[in-house]
DNA sequence: CATCCGTGTGGGAACGATGTCACATCCCTT
DNA sequence: AAGGGATGTGACATCGTTCCCACACGGATG
């Protein structure tokens, strides 16, 4: 960005090599070889070239370059929810390492949509990006975009273990350890309500639960594992649902970020007193956790270094993409704040 | 997304309109021609050759498409900070309206650096985007894009009203209506804690503040007018100097969620009572604002119709390069909340 | 004096897709 | 029977960049 005054060459009026190298009275080799610094260039000449580059305002035109090249210096990524904090934070860390590592981020927002997932996969192979970052809404994004021969890291869930590297928090790990949190505290009818158990988030989440449970010595009830959809409304509602239970729980552990504001927001709407009348640990540590009293108790997972670990290896894959495929698994951390405390002393009372 | 195999042609492993030609026996143009929808193909020829195309699951390369048709279908969107939950909703109603209009968006964060958002626009320069939208973090950006050929819509900000279209939302009614929500309940001593005064957006905030103000005949005190940085952390520093003061304001009006955010975190750290203590009307509708008690009274301004109605305004644009340029003001609603009362009967407690 | 190297420069062929143009059919009219 | 439109196809130039190659110097070596 160093010329100001629009300067018209060519037909779309954006300088090409050609105007620098008639500007600087030499060929278009020559002033390839000065901006790219490949080749000899003598010390005037070199001077010339790059002033009048300077002068014009020349961008050289990626396009041309990748297309002679065939190696794209863009990388994409597709995120689920930009709306969610998580994502937002994730593809802020991705488009924060993608620059310092001189990749242009493609990004797409794929609405929780496996359609809307399918054609951007395809825009971004017609892109010819060097490689994608995804957090995949379906098993087959992954398995198209390495058929086509980029590169891809899944991030936040893993559909292609294995096949395709992968970058995820310490699911399992973190939901056993809010689960053992309410144990610890005495709690014995513990609800999980979650988005879905099947796909590796999930799955490892609830898998985290009841292996807490089980370690408690305690028997795991389906009855208290809630399955709500991907948004607020819906979370809230199975919430009161579950809060309005006759044989209501003492503790709930909301799987992510949106979940427990349903179940927040839910709790609030029935009367109910966190953490008196009811325990909430989380996770995710959205802002708003912080800020409502009592706070709620979370597992912390960065999302913003999620997104950059994501693009380290992605970076990596593109420099050895024939290499064994590498899941990381980055740290979690469990956040005990207002909102989880020993059950109250006697049983909930009984419905009217 | 049709075929799943890898297909190995070319030099990049990725299927090329020759390929096609090759499988399907007939030449490169009528390839083109049949998969442009331009010109003329038999029957059995089209069906051929569309039959090749998915077998090898050909995509073509926008890369040369763009360099032969000199028409992009990408634009790109810069935000100052994604993590910010109102740049992110105005980034993904941006993604939204871009696909519905089949473009493809190039987003980056500039992370409120004006050196990087130099960096991205010549980025998007290099990529020949169709145009670019903006929420510019200095006067630069704009004239520099214009002056190489790129349309440009500046968002939220508008620096270069006049020369540029924009797209913002009613700020200075929006904080007029917030300032006299707080004068209508009787306060006379109302603080703004703004990120800065100067530049369109904080400038119209501030306007209006003083519009309000003088309205209900109150003298404005430049002492109440507290200027902070762009993150919570500096805003909760000047907001608990605010609070602290002996003089206290009995209203503070923060001009933007992340301001809100740090005044509501000095006013519980100081201990003071919202709103018994001090009334506080923010700008923006962050989630969080509902979710605290009590929850916070607001002006709402809709960032994801913000991104909508700029894809929109910047489309227009890229059909009529030469219009005269044009401000779109969105309207923005005053929600009364809980965080807003009438003032202390009293004084507040002179200081020990 | 011929050869060879190091240094510096320009010509021209790619890259993949598009679209103009010329050509080659076939059938119908005059 | 000759002309001419309608229909269908392929050759080729083009877009902006890179980079391999050829070449042109000057000076040093054999």
């Amino acid at each position: 960005m160093t010329a100001e005054r629009p300067f018209p060459c060519g037909r779309s009026g954006r300088p090409t090599i050609k105007d620098v190298a008639a500007a600087a009275g030499v060929s278009r080799s020559t002033v390839s070889r000065v901006l790219t610094g490949r080749g000899y260039a003598a010390h005037d000449v070199r001077e010339r070239v790059l002033r009048a580059a300077a002068e014009l305002g020349y961008v050289p035109d990626v396009a041309a370059r990748l297309l002679k090249q065939q190696v794209s210096r863009s990388i994409g990524v597709l995120v689920s929810d930009l709306r969610n904090p998580f994502y937002a934070e994730l593809a802020a860390g991705a488009g924060r390492e993608a620059r310092a590592r001189g990749y242009t981020m493609v990004l797409t927002d794929t609405g929780l949509s496996a359609e809307i997932e399918d054609e951007a996969a395809e825009a971004l192979v017609a892109l010819r990006v060097a490689g994608v970052i995804v957090t995949p809404n379906s098993p087959a994004v992954s398995g198209y975009l390495g058929s086509r021969g980029v590169s891809v890291v899944e991030v936040d869930r893993q559909f292609a273990a294995g096949t395709t590297d992968g970058v995820v928090a310490g699911n399992r790990v973190g939901a056993r350890a809010a689960t053992a949190h309410l144990t610890g505290l005495g709690h014995r009818r513990i609800a999980l309500v979650i988005d879905e158990t099947e796909w590796t988030t999930g799955y490892e989440r609830h898998q985290g639960y009841l292996e807490a449970l089980h370690a408690a010595d305690l028997k795991a009830d389906p009855d208290l594992v809630v399955t709500a959809g991907w948004d607020v409304a819906d979370a809230r509602r199975r919430a009161s649902d579950l809060l309005r239970r006759p044989d209501r729980p003492t503790a709930v552990f909301a799987a992510n970020n949106v979940l427990a504001e349903g179940v927040w927001r839910a709790a609030g709407e029935l009367g109910l007193r966190v953490p008196a009348d009811v325990s909430l640990v989380a996770f995710d540590d959205a802002p708003w956790m912080s800020m409502v009293s009592p706070p709620v108790s979370t597992v912390e997972q960065d999302a913003f270094h999620l997104g950059v670990a994501a693009v380290r290896r992605l970076d990596a894959r593109i420099e050895l993409p024939e290499a064994d495929s590498v899941t990381t698994v980055l740290g979690v951390r469990l956040l005990p704040r207002g909102s989880t405390a020993p059950p109250p002393p006697v049983l909930p009372p009984p419905p009217l």
